[in-house]
RNA sequence: AGUCCUGUAGCUCAGUUGGUUAGAGCGCUACACUGAUAAUGUAGAGGUCCGCAGUUCAAAUCUGCGCAGGACUACCA
């Protein structure tokens, strides 16, 4: 063992004056960067298992925010993790080129228009000029990713809109056509008749879109055709049998192919009259809605009129027969109620027989899971058209469908006198619409078929085009889809296998979603990205899905040798040849994908379907298109799928979650990723969400400079778990520089100061547990325990994912055990003393603890940490082997001894304030009641430690049963509730009512018996806890059972001693005043002024005021009867009220 | 509208399988300590544990119904 040894270099231990974070951050970042560290840590691992994480890929064309720097952090501390647990990370960075957002900025920036595109400008430029802005904001993107310490492969990304990342997009696509997965079907979608284009659904999310609006409602009666399925509603029949049904779209009525009601729903017959020709009828709707009195008020319930006639008199008149027809008042009478599933399967007359359904049954009740009694009749009109639960539905049922709307928004030609009007009066060029809209002309002409039962102006919410204005109409487009239905079960299934940070984003949103799950809409009609790969003939009858360019090459040679195509477009394109330059020379993107013309096998010319994929499926599919899988790397993709870990926001849980759990589990019937951490928001300190136009957005990169990453990224994993919300503050950070990273920074600093003056070499690795464990002291014992435990602590929390837990327990173990405890108390064996095995073991424990620190906050701190641990072990962290936790060394009955000094010190500190005395003032004894023989244990093996911290001579073991001390008692509600239950209110009661004397009885005999409410209880020993509380004639404190006494009578020796302390605190100060270095020597001079107290006290303690100030002068000579005149080391202090005096102090020559 | 998350001191957050004095840090006030410390110690002020109802001997904790903030999905007669 050699711990002390000349080093090669002045100071071994860097030495820092002040703590920059920032630039901590950047000059680590610089020597990252030259020794290309990341490069290194792969390296490293070549051979080691795999951890597979993959990057979610952001849209490059937005600015990066501050909440980006949270995803990021996340990301980095487990791939970092990861790396020192001996696993091979790869990280490659991607980005998501594709998509509306970026559509939406190349008009902006061009001031164009959808419409404009293909006549203004034509596609290809349009689509060069998306390309082009795409990759705006990398360099912003890829200076913050380096900036926080992300570790990402930035210079090999994967990037969607290549020709080798759509040709991956594409096979995925084949293999869902093979099996069946893609078909071609109507699906409504949110339409702008006005703009003639479909609308996504983040479009129709703009704010603004939703607007109130008064429509024109309408409950339309709908005439049960009486067959044996329907016979029983006819039974005593009154006039002809309608449903009741509401729409608040008059214009959707002739369309109507269905009427959905609740299988489970009770429904009411009711007889009654016409409000609008007075014909007697009966009408079927919710008895729910009947009950409420939406249409049929009690006061004109027959039955209720007689009830009051008999009360009036005998001969009133039945009110049923006298019904004038007025439309006001109408009597009505149950006659009858049903469940729904009765109903289901019963034929209506089609109301407004203007067109013949196509594509199926019509005219049909049919059950439906979306039906409420919110609104309406609790019969919802069905126009499968028109409304996207409605197409649903009538889908199960096999229900046909009827369009008699244009894509321009009016009615076609079928509709007789509507023929051309426009179904909204807001789509007529302004000034030319007419008086009556088309829904009040409806509603009309069902008031006069005796069709309508009631017309009234609805208020509700409507969406609007955000680019027209005008409302938007739910129509039916020609999409594709993916039947993901029809692996329902095995999306679940896999779901339940992944483990999902926090679990209730995997059961409730992502389980939920995929309960209800509905086919994925992938067709686009837009310009910028994957065209679908779909050729057909124009009748539709042969169609040809491309999995592969060689596959399209060969399909194009055919075509040409057909004479479809003049000549093949991507003819400098060799299949075999996996080269960027050979893929560079294929552009997929329309327009050339459309130019392309294919042959059928009976020769007819197949041309692509116009449409794009939703740019979701280029997310999902970048585990296999990143690896342009299968064409190349078909072996890598065994060992980068599925991922073990991935993280984004929360928003992605239907987003990139959801596509890449799709595709893995339709395309390889597997999971993506076997761990998913969902981050929640970043908000602002008000819990407000940040946006550019409240003014509230952080500036991710002025923060950065600001605090330095380490604490940005500390303060946001340690403030609130990753999925939590935070509330960005500021403040915050700055807390988390001053409190954990001050207090790192200054026990390093420390260390530094002291290895270096003694020349401290560290045990190389090899040494390790053979060095100088047996002169290990208590105190190191127990900061090694408690380090043990947190590398324990630490492991788990950061494998289970929860980094909030990991980093609270490192900052706690810092600040607290570390720094305010281990350091403050052992001190002064660092500085004192020679350099032997004591001090030598306490060199090794902290440079131990700091070492070790720097490993496990490394991940979330990364460049902090990497400097620390290269101070002290000439290492870089990263490159490091998570640290084992020695069971060896931990030790819990340390820990919980220790516990109790720090329990007892802040006790006798708490009565020193009490009493006024200062902890220089030594103190002659302190009492403490022991409890029990453990007790008794720990007390004798913590009490040197104490007494030092306390400044107080001797500790005094008090016997409590022998003592006069007075005792409390408090029952255990645990215990007593669970045998006494309802007479716990009063035995407890009774409990604390005892006195002395019945708590010294039942100390003594074990158990009492207690007589409450009449009853007859045993109390046991064990049902209570008794605590000393008070020691009669001395000052007190307790904390629990724990329970202090303090003698605080001081004596004349101990009065000379607190003023020695006082003399070598103010010697002291004037040392560092003066500006003395800690090892300097002093020559100490004191002016003898006569006063007796301060000659004794110096004569008494002189040789412990000379060490303690490293004063260098003879014993006698410290008293002097002059000073040196005009020295500038004369200073006057004060040691109490009444006592003065001066002394110089001088840097001594050696 | 549905699903999910959150709601505890002025602020940020802990709070075990329900157990009676609900905690910590920051901030504030006062005092002390300081030869590593813009640190620390002690004390004080500060609470309708979002509300209501229920289960229970006992609810911050469990259940139900609401309220507020947030996210996503949908927008439906």
């Amino acid at each position: 063992m050699a711990a002390f040894q000349e080093p090669a270099m002045d100071k071994r231990f860097p030495q820092y004056d002040e703590l920059d974070l920032p630039k901590v951050a950047e000059e680590v970042l610089k020597q990252w960067e030259a020794e290309d560290t990341f490069g290194q840590s792969l390296e490293l691992r070549k051979d080691a298992p795999p951890f597979v994480f993959y990057e979610g890929p952001p849209s490059a064309n937005g600015l990066p925010g501050i909440h980006h720097v949270m995803a990021r952090a996340i990301k980095d501390i487990f791939c970092r993790y990861q790396t020192q647990k001996g696993k091979l990370v790869h990280r490659k960075a991607g980005w998501d080129t594709h998509g509306l957002p970026i559509e939406l900025g190349v008009e902006k920036e061009l001031g164009i228009t959808k419409e404009d595109i293909g006549k203004k400008i034509s596609i290809e430029e349009y689509n060069a000029a998306c390309k082009k802005a795409v990759m705006r904001y990398t360099d912003v993107w890829n200076d913050m990713t380096r900036r926080i310490g992300f570790w990402l492969d930035l210079e090999h990304p994967y990037v969607t809109y290549k020709t080798k990342y759509i040709e991956s997009v594409w096979w995925l696509l084949k293999q869902l056509y093979d099996q069946d997965l893609l078909y071609k079907g109507y699906t409504i979608q949110p339409y702008s008749p006005a703009a003639g284009t479909g609308l996504s659904s983040h479009e129709l999310n703009q704010p603004g879109t939703y607007k109130p609006v008064k429509d024109t409602s309408v409950v339309a009666l709908f005439k049960v055709k009486r067959d044996a399925k329907s016979e029983f509603l006819f039974a005593d029949a009154f006039g002809d049998v309608f449903i009741m049904a509401w729409t608040t779209t008059p214009w959707t009525l002739p369309s109507n192919t269905a009427l959905t009601i609740m299988p489970s729903q009770l429904y009411s017959r009711v007889k009654t009259f016409n409000p609008y020709t007075g014909e007697p009828q009966t009408v079927i709707l919710a008895k729910p809605i009947l009950l409420m009195g939406r249409y049929f008020q009690e006061k004109n319930n027959p039955d209720f009129l007689r009830e009051i006639a008999r009360t009036l008199g005998p001969n009133e008149p039945d009110p049923f027969r006298v019904y004038d027809g007025s439309g006001k008042n109408i009597p009505w009478k149950r006659a009858g109620e049903y469940y729904g599933y009765d109903l289901e399967g019963i034929r209506y007359e089609q109301l407004l027989p203007y067109g013949t359904p196509e594509g199926g049954d019509a005219f049909k009740v049919i059950g439906g899971d979306f039906v409420t009694t919110e609104d309406g009749t609790g019969v919802v009109h069905t126009a499968p058209s028109f409304g996207a639960d409605d197409m649903r539905v009538a889908r199960q049922h096999n229900i046909g469908t009827l369009t008699l709307v244009d894509l321009q928004g009016r009615f076609t030609k079928e509709m007789g006198e509507f023929a051309g009007k426009y179904v909204k009066n807001e789509y007529y060029p302004a000034g030319t619409a007419p008086e009556k809209s088309v829904d009040v002309e409806i509603s009309i002409k069902l008031k006069e078929m005796g069709r309508a039962f009631k017309v009234e102006k609805y208020e509700h919410n409507y969406p609007h085009c955000w680019r027209t204005d005008k409302p938007i109409l739910y129509y039916p487009l020609d999409s594709w889809f993916v039947r993901v239905t029809s692996k329902k079960d095995r999306l679940i299934a896999l779901n339940k296998t992944i483990n999902w940070k926090p679990e209730s984003t995997g059961t409730g949103r992502f389980g939920n979603w995929l309960e209800n799950l509905q086919d994925w809409n992938l067709s686009r009609s837009r310009y910028w990205g994957v065209p679908l790969p779909i050729w057909r003939t124009e009748d539709g009858d042969e169609e040809l899905c491309i999995g592969s360019l060689k596959q399209l090459k060969e399909e194009i040679a055919r075509s040409v040798a057909a004479g479809n195509m003049p000549a093949d477009p991507i003819a400098a394109f060799d299949p075999a040849d996996m080269s960027d330059a050979n893929y560079d020379t294929v552009d997929l993107h329309r327009p050339y994908a459309d130019n392309i013309v294919l042959v059928s096998p009976s020769g007819k010319p197949m041309t692509r379907e116009t449409d794009l994929i939703d740019v979701w499926f280029d997310s999902g599919a970048m585990p296999y298109a990143q690896l342009h899988y299968p064409f190349e790397n078909e072996a890598d993709l065994k060992e980068k799928f599925p991922a073990d870990f991935i993280a984004e926001g929360v928003d992605q849980t239907r987003g990139w979650f959801y596509t890449l759990h799709a595709i893995s589990t339709l395309v390889f019937d597997q999971v993506a990723y076997k761990a998913v951490v969902s981050n929640g928001l970043v908000l602002d300190k008000n819990g407000q969400k940040m946006s550019k136009r409240l003014g509230n957005a952080v500036d991710p990169f002025k923060t950065l400079d600001e605090y330095g990453a380490d604490a940005v990224r500390w303060y946001m994993i340690s403030n609130a778990s990753p999925w939590d919300n935070l509330k960005f503050d500021a403040e915050g950070i700055t807390e988390v520089q001053r409190k954990f990273f001050r207090a790192l920074f200054n026990t390093y600093n420390f260390f530094a100061l002291y290895a270096n003056i003694d020349k401290y070499v560290p045990p190389s690795p090899r040494e390790k547990g053979s060095g100088d464990e047996g002169a290990l002291t208590e105190m190191d014992r127990w900061v090694l325990s408690r380090l043990n435990s947190l590398i324990k602590l630490a492991d788990t929390n950061y494998t289970e994912y929860e980094p909030t837990i990991a980093a609270r327990a490192i900052q706690d173990f810092v600040v607290e055990d570390v720094s305010n405890w281990y350091v403050r108390l052992n001190r002064r064996r660092f500085w004192k003393g020679d350099t032997g095995t004591d001090k030598s073991a306490a060199f090794q424990t902290l440079h131990r603890c700091l070492e070790v620190v720097a490993m496990l906050s490394a991940p979330i701190a990364p460049f902090f940490t990497d400097r620390l641990y290269r101070d002290l072990t000439g290492a870089c962290v990263h490159l490091s082997d998570w640290p084992k936790a020695d069971e060896k060394l931990i030790d819990t009955e340390l820990e919980e001894r220790t516990k109790l000094a720090q329990q007892l010190t802040s006790l006798v500190l708490s009565i020193r304030k009490k009493e006024g005395h200062r902890v220089r003032q030594p103190l002659q004894r302190m009492m403490v009641p022991v409890l029990d023989e453990t007790m008794r244990k720990r007390l004798s093996a913590i009490q040197e430690l104490v007494l030092n911290e306390v400044n107080v001579k001797e500790l005094v073991m008090l016997d409590p049963s022998e003592s006069k001390l007075a005792k409390k008692i408090k029952p255990d509600f645990k215990k007593l509730g669970a045998r006494m239950g309802k007479l716990m209110k009063s035995v407890a009661a009774a409990v604390n009512g005892f006195d002395q004397a019945q708590i010294a009885a039942l100390e003594t005999e074990g158990s009492l018996q207690l007589t409450v409410e009449g009853q007859e209880v045993e109390l046991l020993r064990d049902d209570v806890e008794i605590t000393a509380e008070t020691i009669p004639g001395l000052s007190v404190a307790s904390d629990g059972q724990l329970t202090v006494a303090l003698d605080i009578t001081l004596s004349d020796e101990l009065r000379q001693e607190g003023l020695a302390r006082e003399l070598v605190s103010r010697i002291q100060t004037l040392r560092k005043e003066s500006g003395f270095e800690v090892t300097d020597r002093i020559h100490l001079h004191i002016l003898d002024v006569g006063d007796a107290r301060l000659t004794r006290i110096v004569q008494q303690h002189s040789a412990y005021i000379l060490s303690e100030t490293l004063a260098v002068t003879p014993e006698d000579q410290v008293i002097v009867s002059s000073l040196p005149a005009g020295s500038p080391g004369v200073h006057q202090v004060e040691l109490d009220d009444t006592l003065q005096c001066a002394l110089s102090l001088v840097r001594s020559a050696n």
